[in-house]
DNA sequence: AACAATCATCGCATATTTACGATATACGAT
DNA sequence: ATCGTATATCGTAAATATGCGATGATTGTT
């Protein structure tokens, strides 16, 4: 053991990178927002929430599900997203741990 | 009162994007991790970190800088940067009331 | 079968990011 | 004054991101 100081490891480190990228445009910290607030949405739904064409709206879902926060349910002529909730947990924990190696409130 | 649900504001999620911006790129979030554990670095010792070119160090800490994380100090020759720790204080803050807002583990 | 609706993907244009080497600036030492 | 060190900035190239309209694929409806 070569230090005791809280370390948030290598790998670790790059997760929270790719997460960040995710979250890095304020269309995707919005559409898990809406996701998060209804249970589930139609990507319809999502479309009419944004001054943004329906294609790049589907851009943005794809990242997300890249990422592992989303999930896409294709129901009938439609697509159902969610929440993945064990990437949500994961990126709860991976941010919680960086943060925490950080003093002060 | 129009609803009872945590929210996370509008200009929130919009500093939300900005700051995974910062952390986007691993660099970024090692040279975070790095100034964290030193209590402060000279700019050389963070570009023998890296398997980067000086000045692409340089512009990530610029990066860094511009999202309000750290701060840099020109001492002589040299630039020591530290973390800010307001923008620390408030990236904990934002992120903590983001992922409060999933439910779940 | 024809049509409309929903959504992903393609092709493209533009903007931004990432990286590097070269250069400029500032300072300390000789 | 000259030189070396440290660092920021510039110019540039390549990669990636962002956005759009058009097209395709799938399904439900008539």
């Amino acid at each position: 053991m070569r230090t005791m100081k809280p370390q948030v490891a290598e790998k670790e480190m790059d997760r929270l990178a790719d997460l960040a990228k995710a979250l890095s445009h304020p269309a995707r910290v919005k559409i898990l927002d809406i996701l998060n607030r209804r249970n589930a949405c139609i990507c319809n739904e999502l479309v009419d929430e944004f001054p943004l064409a329906q294609s790049t709206v589907s851009q943005h879902l794809k990242e997300l599900k890249r990422a592992g926060l989303i999930m896409g349910e294709i129901d009938g002529p439609r697509t159902c997203y969610c929440l993945n909730p064990d990437g949500i947990a994961e990126m709860k924990k991976i941010f919680h741990d960086f943060t925490q190696t950080f003093k002060g409130k």
